[in-house]
DNA sequence: CCTGTTCGTTCACCCAGGTTAATAAATTAC
DNA sequence: GTAATTTATTAACCTGGGTGAACGAACAGG
Protein backbone atom coordinates (compact mmCIF):
# COMPACT_ATOMS: atom_id res chain seq x y z
CA UNK A 1 0.00 0.00 0.00
CA UNK A 2 2.46 2.65 0.82
CA UNK A 3 5.16 1.33 -2.03
CA UNK A 4 4.12 3.86 -4.36
CA UNK A 5 4.53 6.53 -2.00
CA UNK A 6 7.93 5.54 -0.86
CA UNK A 7 8.78 4.97 -4.33
CA UNK A 8 7.59 8.73 -5.14
CA UNK A 9 9.56 10.65 -1.77
CA UNK A 10 12.78 7.99 -2.87
CA UNK A 11 12.88 9.52 -5.87
CA UNK A 12 13.69 13.05 -4.55
CA UNK A 13 15.56 12.81 -1.66
CA UNK A 14 17.51 9.39 0.30
CA UNK A 15 15.44 7.78 3.21
CA UNK A 16 16.61 5.34 5.43
CA UNK A 17 14.81 2.19 6.16
CA UNK A 18 13.46 3.71 9.84
CA UNK A 19 12.51 6.80 8.31
CA UNK A 20 10.45 4.58 5.92
CA UNK A 21 9.10 3.34 8.95
CA UNK A 22 7.84 6.88 10.16
CA UNK A 23 6.74 7.30 7.13
CA UNK A 24 4.41 4.27 7.07
CA UNK A 25 2.80 5.00 10.29
CA UNK A 26 2.11 8.53 9.38
CA UNK A 27 0.37 8.57 6.32
CA UNK A 28 -2.94 6.79 7.05
CA UNK A 29 -4.91 5.24 4.41
CA UNK A 30 -8.49 6.21 3.98
CA UNK A 31 -11.00 5.47 0.91
CA UNK A 32 -13.54 7.65 -0.59
CA UNK A 33 -16.86 6.50 -2.43
CA UNK A 34 -17.79 8.17 -5.80
CA UNK A 35 -18.64 11.87 -4.94
CA UNK A 36 -16.92 11.58 -2.19
CA UNK A 37 -15.24 15.10 -0.87
CA UNK A 38 -11.20 14.64 0.27
CA UNK A 39 -11.52 18.53 1.03
CA UNK A 40 -14.96 20.70 0.71
CA UNK A 41 -14.63 24.32 -0.67
CA UNK A 42 -14.58 26.89 2.72
CA UNK A 43 -12.68 24.29 4.76
CA UNK A 44 -9.55 24.66 6.08
CA UNK A 45 -7.29 21.80 4.62
CA UNK A 46 -5.43 20.24 7.63
CA UNK A 47 -4.18 17.23 5.55
CA UNK A 48 -1.84 16.47 2.11
CA UNK A 49 -2.60 13.00 0.32
CA UNK A 50 -0.91 10.83 -2.07
CA UNK A 51 -3.39 9.23 -4.59
CA UNK A 52 -3.06 5.48 -3.97
CA UNK A 53 -5.78 4.88 -6.07
CA UNK A 54 -8.51 6.89 -7.98
CA UNK A 55 -9.18 10.23 -9.73
CA UNK A 56 -10.02 13.55 -7.92
CA UNK A 57 -10.83 16.50 -9.32
CA UNK A 58 -10.62 20.21 -7.66
CA UNK A 59 -13.76 22.36 -8.00
CA UNK A 60 -14.47 25.94 -7.71
CA UNK A 61 -17.74 27.41 -6.89
CA UNK A 62 -18.30 30.67 -8.40
CA UNK A 63 -20.84 33.31 -6.91
CA UNK A 64 -23.91 32.20 -8.59
CA UNK A 65 -23.50 28.48 -8.24
CA UNK A 66 -21.44 27.70 -11.25
CA UNK A 67 -19.07 25.04 -10.55
CA UNK A 68 -15.81 25.01 -12.61
CA UNK A 69 -13.36 22.41 -12.89
CA UNK A 70 -9.77 23.07 -12.74
CA UNK A 71 -7.71 20.51 -12.61
CA UNK A 72 -7.64 16.65 -12.17
CA UNK A 73 -5.48 14.12 -10.05
CA UNK A 74 -4.89 10.21 -10.14
CA UNK A 75 -3.13 7.38 -8.57
CA UNK A 76 0.34 8.35 -7.80
CA UNK A 77 0.18 11.86 -7.67
CA UNK A 78 -0.57 14.44 -4.32
CA UNK A 79 -3.33 15.73 -3.73
CA UNK A 80 -3.92 18.61 -1.26
CA UNK A 81 -4.79 22.44 -1.14
CA UNK A 82 -1.38 23.62 -0.86
CA UNK A 83 -2.74 27.58 -0.24
CA UNK A 84 -5.21 26.33 2.27
CA UNK A 85 -2.92 23.95 4.16
CA UNK A 86 0.34 26.30 4.20
CA UNK A 87 -1.54 28.76 5.74
CA UNK A 88 -4.66 27.39 7.23
CA UNK A 89 -7.20 29.37 5.35
CA UNK A 90 -10.26 28.30 4.41
CA UNK A 91 -9.62 26.91 0.84
CA UNK A 92 -11.22 28.36 -2.05
CA UNK A 93 -11.24 24.68 -3.86
CA UNK A 94 -13.14 21.88 -2.71
CA UNK A 95 -11.41 18.68 -3.89
CA UNK A 96 -13.63 15.74 -5.04
CA UNK A 97 -13.29 11.99 -5.95
CA UNK A 98 -14.51 11.54 -9.23
CA UNK A 99 -13.81 7.60 -8.82
CA UNK A 100 -13.51 5.26 -5.76
CA UNK A 101 -10.26 6.63 -4.43
CA UNK A 102 -7.75 5.50 -1.71
CA UNK A 103 -5.81 7.89 -0.22
CA UNK A 104 -2.37 8.20 1.58
CA UNK A 105 -3.07 11.08 4.28
CA UNK A 106 -1.07 12.94 6.35
CA UNK A 107 -1.65 15.32 8.91
CA UNK A 108 -0.64 19.16 8.61
CA UNK A 109 1.34 18.58 11.94
CA UNK A 110 3.14 15.24 10.97
CA UNK A 111 4.18 16.68 7.48
CA UNK A 112 6.08 19.37 9.77
CA UNK A 113 7.60 16.83 11.67
CA UNK A 114 8.35 14.89 8.07
CA UNK A 115 10.50 18.32 7.39
CA UNK A 116 12.39 18.44 10.63
CA UNK A 117 12.40 14.85 11.67
CA UNK A 118 13.82 13.56 8.43
CA UNK A 119 17.77 13.92 7.60
CA UNK A 120 16.18 15.75 3.87
CA UNK A 121 13.12 16.13 4.96
CA UNK A 122 13.46 20.47 4.51
CA UNK A 123 14.54 19.68 0.72
CA UNK A 124 12.01 17.48 0.22
CA UNK A 125 9.43 20.00 1.34
CA UNK A 126 11.35 22.76 -1.35
CA UNK A 127 11.18 20.23 -3.86
CA UNK A 128 7.63 18.90 -4.09
CA UNK A 129 6.56 22.94 -3.70
CA UNK A 130 8.91 23.66 -6.79
CA UNK A 131 7.44 20.97 -8.53
CA UNK A 132 3.94 21.85 -7.78
CA UNK A 133 4.60 25.18 -8.65
CA UNK A 134 6.10 24.99 -11.84
CA UNK A 135 3.02 21.80 -12.74
CA UNK A 136 0.66 24.91 -11.44
CA UNK A 137 2.20 27.64 -13.95
CA UNK A 138 3.03 25.73 -16.79
CA UNK A 139 -0.92 24.32 -16.70
CA UNK A 140 -2.50 27.71 -15.76
CA UNK A 141 -0.31 29.80 -18.34
CA UNK A 142 -1.61 27.48 -21.40
CA UNK A 143 -5.01 27.75 -19.81
CA UNK A 144 -4.60 31.45 -19.48
CA UNK A 145 -3.12 32.51 -23.09
CA UNK A 146 -5.15 30.50 -25.08
CA UNK A 147 -8.92 30.79 -26.03
CA UNK A 148 -11.31 27.49 -25.49
CA UNK A 149 -10.64 25.91 -28.35
CA UNK A 150 -7.15 25.66 -28.02
CA UNK A 151 -7.71 24.75 -24.60
CA UNK A 152 -9.49 22.05 -25.37
CA UNK A 153 -6.97 20.73 -27.46
CA UNK A 154 -4.36 21.11 -25.10
CA UNK A 155 -6.68 19.73 -22.56
CA UNK A 156 -6.61 16.49 -25.35
CA UNK A 157 -2.74 16.74 -25.24
CA UNK A 158 -2.51 16.82 -21.37
CA UNK A 159 -4.99 14.58 -20.14
CA UNK A 160 -5.19 11.56 -23.13
CA UNK A 161 -5.16 8.70 -20.50
CA UNK A 162 -8.07 10.17 -18.53
CA UNK A 163 -10.09 10.93 -21.17
CA UNK A 164 -11.67 7.64 -21.11
CA UNK A 165 -12.86 8.04 -17.61
CA UNK A 166 -14.04 11.17 -17.89
CA UNK A 167 -17.87 12.78 -18.62
CA UNK A 168 -18.07 15.44 -21.08
CA UNK A 169 -19.46 17.88 -18.52
CA UNK A 170 -15.89 18.08 -16.26
CA UNK A 171 -14.29 18.75 -19.19
CA UNK A 172 -16.30 21.42 -20.47
CA UNK A 173 -15.94 22.32 -17.05
CA UNK A 174 -12.57 22.61 -17.03
CA UNK A 175 -12.05 23.85 -20.83
CA UNK A 176 -14.45 26.84 -19.59
CA UNK A 177 -16.96 26.86 -21.21
CA UNK A 178 -20.58 25.74 -21.31
CA UNK A 179 -21.64 21.84 -22.60
CA UNK A 180 -23.22 22.94 -25.31
CA UNK A 181 -20.27 25.23 -26.54
CA UNK A 182 -18.27 22.18 -26.17
CA UNK A 183 -20.38 20.48 -28.46
CA UNK A 184 -19.83 23.06 -31.33
CA UNK A 185 -15.56 23.22 -30.58
CA UNK A 186 -15.96 19.28 -31.02
CA UNK A 187 -17.88 19.87 -34.02
CA UNK A 188 -16.06 22.52 -35.46
CA UNK A 189 -12.68 20.68 -35.10
CA UNK A 190 -14.34 17.25 -36.70
CA UNK A 191 -14.11 18.82 -40.10
CA UNK B 1 21.21 49.67 -0.61
CA UNK B 2 20.44 45.37 0.59
CA UNK B 3 19.10 46.85 3.67
CA UNK B 4 15.59 46.17 2.51
CA UNK B 5 16.29 42.58 1.14
CA UNK B 6 18.08 41.79 4.30
CA UNK B 7 14.86 42.42 6.68
CA UNK B 8 12.88 40.69 3.79
CA UNK B 9 15.31 37.53 4.26
CA UNK B 10 15.22 37.83 8.32
CA UNK B 11 11.04 38.33 8.45
CA UNK B 12 11.53 34.55 7.02
CA UNK B 13 14.37 32.96 8.45
CA UNK B 14 16.76 33.97 11.57
CA UNK B 15 20.08 35.41 9.24
CA UNK B 16 23.50 35.57 11.36
CA UNK B 17 25.52 38.59 11.17
CA UNK B 18 28.45 36.30 8.40
CA UNK B 19 25.52 35.33 6.80
CA UNK B 20 24.86 39.23 6.04
CA UNK B 21 27.59 39.61 4.69
CA UNK B 22 27.63 36.85 2.37
CA UNK B 23 24.14 37.68 1.43
CA UNK B 24 25.41 41.38 0.57
CA UNK B 25 28.34 39.68 -1.30
CA UNK B 26 26.28 37.79 -3.11
CA UNK B 27 23.33 40.09 -4.44
CA UNK B 28 24.41 42.08 -6.89
CA UNK B 29 23.11 45.31 -8.09
CA UNK B 30 22.22 46.10 -11.77
CA UNK B 31 20.35 48.89 -12.96
CA UNK B 32 17.44 48.64 -15.63
CA UNK B 33 16.38 51.52 -17.97
CA UNK B 34 12.41 51.79 -18.51
CA UNK B 35 11.22 49.16 -21.09
CA UNK B 36 14.51 47.07 -20.65
CA UNK B 37 14.44 43.22 -19.78
CA UNK B 38 15.31 41.49 -16.94
CA UNK B 39 14.45 38.42 -18.58
CA UNK B 40 13.50 37.88 -22.23
CA UNK B 41 10.78 35.14 -23.31
CA UNK B 42 12.78 31.97 -24.62
CA UNK B 43 15.79 32.75 -22.52
CA UNK B 44 16.63 30.31 -19.44
CA UNK B 45 16.32 32.42 -16.05
CA UNK B 46 19.45 31.69 -14.26
CA UNK B 47 18.78 34.87 -11.75
CA UNK B 48 16.59 35.85 -9.03
CA UNK B 49 15.87 39.15 -8.32
CA UNK B 50 14.96 41.54 -5.41
CA UNK B 51 13.72 44.38 -6.42
CA UNK B 52 14.74 47.55 -4.76
CA UNK B 53 13.22 50.28 -7.14
CA UNK B 54 11.29 50.33 -10.29
CA UNK B 55 8.40 48.01 -11.60
CA UNK B 56 8.62 44.83 -13.48
CA UNK B 57 5.53 43.25 -15.58
CA UNK B 58 5.46 39.67 -17.11
CA UNK B 59 4.94 39.26 -20.31
CA UNK B 60 3.72 36.29 -22.62
CA UNK B 61 3.46 36.56 -26.41
CA UNK B 62 0.80 34.65 -28.15
CA UNK B 63 2.37 32.59 -31.38
CA UNK B 64 0.15 35.54 -33.27
CA UNK B 65 2.19 37.90 -32.38
CA UNK B 66 0.22 39.45 -29.29
CA UNK B 67 1.56 40.66 -26.21
CA UNK B 68 0.05 39.93 -22.44
CA UNK B 69 0.38 41.22 -19.23
CA UNK B 70 0.48 38.40 -16.44
CA UNK B 71 1.49 39.90 -13.64
CA UNK B 72 3.54 43.00 -12.30
CA UNK B 73 6.12 43.28 -8.80
CA UNK B 74 7.39 46.35 -7.53
CA UNK B 75 9.99 47.47 -5.07
CA UNK B 76 10.53 45.40 -2.33
CA UNK B 77 9.38 42.18 -3.81
CA UNK B 78 11.24 39.46 -5.79
CA UNK B 79 10.99 38.83 -9.20
CA UNK B 80 12.00 36.17 -11.37
CA UNK B 81 10.53 32.87 -13.69
CA UNK B 82 10.73 30.83 -11.07
CA UNK B 83 9.63 27.61 -13.61
CA UNK B 84 12.37 28.43 -15.55
CA UNK B 85 15.38 29.10 -13.09
CA UNK B 86 13.76 25.66 -11.08
CA UNK B 87 14.31 23.53 -13.62
CA UNK B 88 16.53 25.31 -15.98
CA UNK B 89 13.91 25.53 -18.93
CA UNK B 90 13.28 28.09 -21.65
CA UNK B 91 11.07 30.81 -19.78
CA UNK B 92 7.57 30.91 -21.66
CA UNK B 93 7.82 34.65 -19.96
CA UNK B 94 9.51 37.63 -20.20
CA UNK B 95 10.58 40.06 -17.25
CA UNK B 96 10.34 43.78 -18.44
CA UNK B 97 11.13 46.93 -16.61
CA UNK B 98 8.31 48.90 -16.51
CA UNK B 99 9.96 51.79 -14.68
CA UNK B 100 13.97 52.52 -14.30
CA UNK B 101 14.91 49.69 -11.92
CA UNK B 102 17.55 48.64 -9.56
CA UNK B 103 17.70 44.56 -8.84
CA UNK B 104 19.48 42.95 -5.98
CA UNK B 105 20.88 39.69 -8.32
CA UNK B 106 21.21 36.33 -7.11
CA UNK B 107 22.57 33.45 -9.61
CA UNK B 108 21.09 29.95 -9.46
CA UNK B 109 24.55 28.84 -8.35
CA UNK B 110 25.18 31.16 -5.46
CA UNK B 111 21.45 30.36 -4.47
CA UNK B 112 21.45 26.39 -4.16
CA UNK B 113 24.66 27.72 -1.95
CA UNK B 114 22.37 30.06 -0.49
CA UNK B 115 20.11 26.75 0.42
CA UNK B 116 23.32 24.54 2.24
CA UNK B 117 25.42 27.42 3.21
CA UNK B 118 23.32 29.19 5.06
CA UNK B 119 21.64 27.21 8.65
CA UNK B 120 17.96 27.94 7.71
CA UNK B 121 18.97 28.15 3.64
CA UNK B 122 17.05 25.07 2.87
CA UNK B 123 13.86 26.83 5.20
CA UNK B 124 14.53 30.00 3.33
CA UNK B 125 14.00 28.19 0.01
CA UNK B 126 10.75 26.06 1.07
CA UNK B 127 8.90 29.30 2.56
CA UNK B 128 9.68 31.74 -0.50
CA UNK B 129 8.41 28.56 -2.78
CA UNK B 130 5.20 28.63 -0.60
CA UNK B 131 5.06 31.94 -0.20
CA UNK B 132 4.75 32.31 -4.00
CA UNK B 133 2.88 29.55 -4.83
CA UNK B 134 -0.10 30.61 -2.73
CA UNK B 135 0.35 34.20 -3.99
CA UNK B 136 0.18 32.49 -7.68
CA UNK B 137 -2.57 30.26 -7.20
CA UNK B 138 -5.09 33.34 -5.41
CA UNK B 139 -4.01 35.24 -8.27
CA UNK B 140 -4.63 32.56 -11.29
CA UNK B 141 -8.03 31.54 -9.75
CA UNK B 142 -9.55 34.94 -9.56
CA UNK B 143 -8.76 35.06 -13.06
CA UNK B 144 -9.33 32.25 -13.96
CA UNK B 145 -12.85 32.59 -12.88
CA UNK B 146 -14.42 35.75 -13.57
CA UNK B 147 -15.54 37.67 -16.57
CA UNK B 148 -13.57 40.57 -17.70
CA UNK B 149 -15.27 42.76 -16.14
CA UNK B 150 -15.05 41.41 -12.53
CA UNK B 151 -11.39 40.83 -13.48
CA UNK B 152 -10.81 44.50 -13.79
CA UNK B 153 -12.36 44.87 -10.17
CA UNK B 154 -10.48 42.96 -8.84
CA UNK B 155 -7.20 44.29 -10.52
CA UNK B 156 -8.22 47.67 -9.14
CA UNK B 157 -8.69 46.64 -5.81
CA UNK B 158 -5.58 44.38 -5.67
CA UNK B 159 -3.61 47.09 -7.66
CA UNK B 160 -4.87 50.57 -6.13
CA UNK B 161 -1.24 51.57 -5.34
CA UNK B 162 0.34 50.58 -9.28
CA UNK B 163 -2.77 52.82 -11.02
CA UNK B 164 -0.89 55.91 -11.25
CA UNK B 165 2.01 54.22 -12.40
CA UNK B 166 0.25 52.07 -15.19
CA UNK B 167 -1.13 52.56 -18.61
CA UNK B 168 -4.43 52.23 -19.66
CA UNK B 169 -3.24 49.47 -22.56
CA UNK B 170 -0.78 47.20 -19.52
CA UNK B 171 -4.33 47.24 -17.89
CA UNK B 172 -6.70 45.88 -20.71
CA UNK B 173 -3.77 43.39 -21.44
CA UNK B 174 -3.65 42.12 -17.75
CA UNK B 175 -7.52 41.91 -17.76
CA UNK B 176 -7.37 40.26 -20.83
CA UNK B 177 -9.75 42.53 -23.45
CA UNK B 178 -8.39 44.70 -26.35
CA UNK B 179 -8.11 48.76 -25.29
CA UNK B 180 -11.63 49.14 -27.10
CA UNK B 181 -12.97 47.10 -24.11
CA UNK B 182 -11.71 48.03 -21.44
CA UNK B 183 -12.95 51.74 -22.48
CA UNK B 184 -16.48 50.09 -22.81
CA UNK B 185 -15.75 47.99 -19.26
CA UNK B 186 -14.62 51.67 -17.90
CA UNK B 187 -18.20 53.63 -19.42
CA UNK B 188 -20.43 50.63 -18.37
CA UNK B 189 -18.93 50.64 -14.68
CA UNK B 190 -19.07 54.55 -14.77
CA UNK B 191 -22.50 54.42 -14.23
C1' DC C 1 6.06 76.85 -29.19
C1' DC C 2 4.84 73.91 -32.73
C1' DT C 3 4.97 69.12 -34.64
C1' DG C 4 4.76 64.28 -34.70
C1' DT C 5 3.82 60.49 -32.09
C1' DT C 6 1.52 57.79 -28.70
C1' DC C 7 -2.52 56.85 -26.15
C1' DG C 8 -7.47 56.48 -24.95
C1' DT C 9 -12.11 56.48 -26.52
C1' DT C 10 -15.84 55.77 -29.66
C1' DC C 11 -18.32 53.79 -33.69
C1' DA C 12 -20.12 49.97 -36.78
C1' DC C 13 -19.97 45.46 -37.89
C1' DC C 14 -18.73 40.55 -36.94
C1' DC C 15 -18.31 36.26 -34.37
C1' DA C 16 -17.94 32.91 -30.50
C1' DG C 17 -19.91 31.56 -26.43
C1' DG C 18 -24.15 31.91 -23.21
C1' DT C 19 -28.93 30.70 -22.51
C1' DT C 20 -33.04 28.12 -22.84
C1' DA C 21 -35.36 24.44 -24.43
C1' DA C 22 -36.12 20.22 -27.06
C1' DT C 23 -34.53 15.83 -28.31
C1' DA C 24 -31.71 11.78 -28.48
C1' DA C 25 -28.50 8.66 -26.34
C1' DA C 26 -26.51 6.39 -22.56
C1' DT C 27 -26.71 4.95 -17.65
C1' DT C 28 -28.76 3.50 -13.68
C1' DA C 29 -32.40 1.59 -10.90
C1' DC C 30 -35.69 -1.57 -9.98
C1' DG D 1 -35.85 -5.66 -19.57
C1' DT D 2 -38.21 -1.64 -18.94
C1' DA D 3 -38.65 2.84 -16.74
C1' DA D 4 -36.43 6.75 -14.86
C1' DT D 5 -32.65 9.57 -14.73
C1' DT D 6 -28.59 11.53 -16.37
C1' DT D 7 -25.81 13.07 -20.12
C1' DA D 8 -24.75 14.85 -24.90
C1' DT D 9 -26.15 17.25 -28.85
C1' DT D 10 -28.61 20.57 -31.52
C1' DA D 11 -31.31 24.80 -32.61
C1' DA D 12 -32.68 29.85 -32.11
C1' DC D 13 -31.85 33.92 -30.16
C1' DC D 14 -28.96 37.13 -27.17
C1' DT D 15 -24.78 39.41 -25.50
C1' DG D 16 -20.15 40.95 -24.88
C1' DG D 17 -15.62 41.22 -26.79
C1' DG D 18 -12.75 41.56 -31.31
C1' DT D 19 -11.57 44.34 -35.36
C1' DG D 20 -10.48 48.31 -38.05
C1' DA D 21 -10.83 52.99 -38.43
C1' DA D 22 -11.47 57.68 -36.97
C1' DC D 23 -10.95 61.22 -33.72
C1' DG D 24 -9.19 63.98 -29.98
C1' DA D 25 -6.02 64.44 -26.07
C1' DA D 26 -1.67 64.08 -23.97
C1' DC D 27 3.17 64.01 -24.45
C1' DA D 28 7.98 64.29 -26.20
C1' DG D 29 11.43 66.22 -29.15
C1' DG D 30 13.37 69.76 -31.44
Amino acid sequence: MHEALINSISSLIHVSEEEKEWIKEKFIPRTYKKNDYFLREGQVCREAGFIAEGLVRYVISKENGEELTVDFNKELEYTCNYASFLDKSPSGTGIQCIEPSTILVISYDDLQTFYTHLAEGQKFGRLICEFLYVQTIKKVSTMYINQPEQRYLQFLDAYTSLLPRLPQYYISSYVGVKPPSLSRIRKRLSR
